[in-house]
DNA sequence: TCAACCATGTAATGGGTTACATGATTTT
DNA sequence: AAAATCATGTAACCCATTACATGGTTGA
């Protein structure tokens, strides 16, 4: 649903290509809304048939292969306005990790930790990324209207890491624990814990 | 991908019907993986078909909209087990919100605020039933592996609200203060922020 | 000229959502 | 007997993902 709304506004930002898009998904945008250069260019497809933009009047570019680039007309102008003030719920989560957690309850903990060391791992490459990108681009000063929602967007992006790493991190140390009563349970009889 | 696991783990942790199924997804296993009735029977055809479930032998039921009660088979709890420790890296965010918070930055914050009030109204609820079910349910102690585990998944629900509570707290302060800038640019004229 | 790369696309598949259909059971 | 509710399903659509296809440009 909000697919189109993301590459609207990525337009005009600055009109691009198919191509040019997807990379700026790649290193931008998508880091809280990704996407394929499939779905790009078809979406596009429909974005143009509909009127919200158009192809930039270029040399000549019928052909396949050949470069195509966009802007964002008054009417897709309009539609994202109305778009961001829409009310729309937040959707709920979606976590495989969770799901993984609930299940080893009933098939056990075996390979979990490593798991969820693993994540750990990825969090924090993740977080120290965004991080040297807040470094770079919002250092200081500066701060138009659109920096300092940027700005909130990517604070919302480092501090879902900290959670997920803070969260991580007792995980980890609650598995450890399990580990280390089972072994004791092996030594003891079973019937200790139960 | 994960629907057919979350099943499993319902299944396992109880027998049931798919309107069962449904419901339990409802109020419990939905908080981080929803699904719908017509999800689930789907995937509870596949899963039998697979040989990961069966129908538990009732009475007789062959026809529709007659109850029918499924149970693992071991081959089904295999699976599980297996998934629990497979390598799957977390799929990076997608959030609407967020979205629409760049969007703002070229198009205006029109109407956003109000909508980032409406959200915190809906965080703050979550956040309260999830407490409540914490007090309900891992008041003292008790604590089964299954349990900790549980409790566990449900502290990660907890912390995201306060996360998404913190975040939105700070959104709406920083969108007030450019509503403020802006009442002020009005009278003062907009080159003074230019 | 051939390989690498830039650029746009098609096709197939699968999961999720919404709307609708149908039979069985219980309650009034 | 009618209405409500329980219960299982079908169908259609949309979005996302993966694999593949095709044409154009540039440099070894």
């Amino acid at each position: 649903m909000s697919l189109p709304y993301a590459i609207l506004t990525a337009l005009l930002e600055k009109p691009s290509s198919g191509l040019e898009l997807t990379r700026r998904f790649d290193k931008s945008i998508g880091y809280f809304w990704s996407a394929t250069h499939q779905q790009i260019y078809r979406e596009l497809g429909k974005l143009e048939e509909s009127g919200a933009i158009r192809a930039l009047p270029g040399p000549r570019q019928p052909t396949r292969g050949q470069k195509k680039e966009y802007e964002v007309l008054p009417a897709g102008r309009d539609e994202l306005a109305a778009w961001v003030a829409r009310i729309e719920d937040p959707k709920p989560i979606r976590d495989a990790l969770l799901l993984r957690l609930r299940a080893a309850g009933v098939v056990g903990t075996e390979g979990l930790e490593a798991e969820v060391r693993r994540h750990l791992v990825l969090h924090r490459a993740q977080l120290a990324e965004y991080r040297a990108i807040e470094e770079r681009d919002f250092g200081e000063g500066g701060k138009s209207e659109a920096d300092r929602l940027r700005h909130l967007v990517l604070r919302a992006g480092i501090d879902l890491e900290r959670f997920w790493i803070g969260w991580l991190e007792t995980a980890r140390a609650e598995l450890a624990d399990m580990r280390a009563g089972a072994a004791a349970d092996a030594r003891t009889g079973p019937a200790a814990t139960a």
